[in-house]
DNA sequence: TAGTATACCTAACGAACGTTCGTTTTTCCA
DNA sequence: TGGAAAAACGAACGTTCGTTAGGTATACTA
């Protein structure tokens, strides 16, 4: 076999970053992790040179990914569109995974924030970018009259990932779609996005689930 | 010395709830606590079983005073102004501790929602609580027409925790009241709640800052 | 004041932790 | 096809984990 030690190498990647989504990286040892995947413990330090080296690894590859589906689903043509289907790309990829895991951003910034300076830099700077790019289609949205303009683009943009966080947070710890379902909704009337109905949303929606 | 256990008893259980608050419950061990109050391993042991035993009571404890702040603040009477009392009573409480720790059923949540069933039931029953509370003050508000009525109370009582836990993860992560305070200022002018201004916001709050 | 719970200490336990290292197997190219 | 490089192995490292046991000091009561 070729390039046998990416594939390995993506393997632990794959494995360690589910582990670490769903209990945390503290929660996971490393024999949770060789076991998971099927190797050796000695074997996985000719990958990564420590755990930390693991998981620096694991945050910049969904990192990536979550700066792509951003990317993707917040594009400044049909603002109003691309914040709804950011909602429901989000909405979906959660009950995709039975609300198992939640958000691996939020889960770090709580594990971390307080006791491991380097992980909580990185988790801010997927926030800031978040919003940013939040803000600029909620500015564009604003702009096109689709949106309301009372408020900043910034506290609008911060409101919409405070509620995305705190929604799955608690629908994560009922397992159930409702809280988070019912903020986004709520959110939407709130600041004058009017729901679209479910064919509207699912029809030109080919955009996946949201990961992260 | 009378009442020497009762004391010790206390020395840990507000010890151990200031380190699960801010490191988290798997990443306390019992030599950290035991060094923070000042005891030996072993006497720890005579007042509690073991570390999850502890942990119980630490977060029954941490309930108990939950659920006494919501009681205190959240009252019928004058509702709206209640919400308000209450939105800034949770964010004065966090600016008090810097921000350290965050809101320690959401980080219980996080924590134990896919690992500890017990643990995350007991983080459940605080947030159904919470939400019931929230709820109707909200319907009151609502009745008198201080509160937009076009959402459902249980809704609206969501949408603010979700708000608040979300805030609080932020503004948690960057050591920095913005995020919170932004955020329950945009869910204040959502929900139709203008804003009280400063003097009038503290001239009358006698209210404690919030724990958690 | 003697006796007895109560409270705490010291020492150790087995298990698990993240990591290291020398060896063996596999893969690839000359 | 032989030899070097890459990859995986398996056992052990020293440390820390949560917990236990037995002895000792302190406090209350008879």
């Amino acid at each position: 076999m070729r390039d046998k030690g990416a594939v390995t190498r993506g393997k632990i990647l794959r494995t360690a970053r589910q582990l670490f989504h769903t209990k945390g990286f503290n929660a996971v040892s490393i024999s949770d992790l060789v076991d998971a995947v099927g190797m050796q413990k000695g074997s996985l330090y000719y990958h990564f040179s420590s755990k930390d080296d693991l998981a620096r690894a694991v945050f910049a590859a969904a990192s990536d990914e979550f700066m792509a589906f951003l990317d993707q689903t917040l594009t400044p043509e049909g603002s109003a569109t691309a914040l709804e289907q950011f909602f429901s790309s989000v909405l979906d990829g959660h009950i995709a995974t039975g609300f198992v895991g939640g958000c691996l951003f939020g889960n770090t910034a709580l594990e971390m924030s307080d006791s491991n300076a380097e992980f909580a830099r990185m988790v801010q700077d997927v926030f800031e970018t978040w919003i940013r790019k939040l803000a600029f289609v909620v500015e564009v949205a604003q702009r096109q009259d689709q949106i309301s303009k009372e408020l900043s683009s910034r506290a609008l943009a911060t409101q919409i990932i405070a509620t995305i966080e705190g929604g799955i947070m608690m629908s994560r710890l009922k397992k159930d779609e409702t809280p988070l379902r019912q903020s986004l909704e709520t959110l939407r009337n709130l600041v004058g996005l009017k729901a679209h109905n479910q064919a509207d949303a699912e029809e030109k929606n080919e955009v996946e689930a949201a990961p992260g």
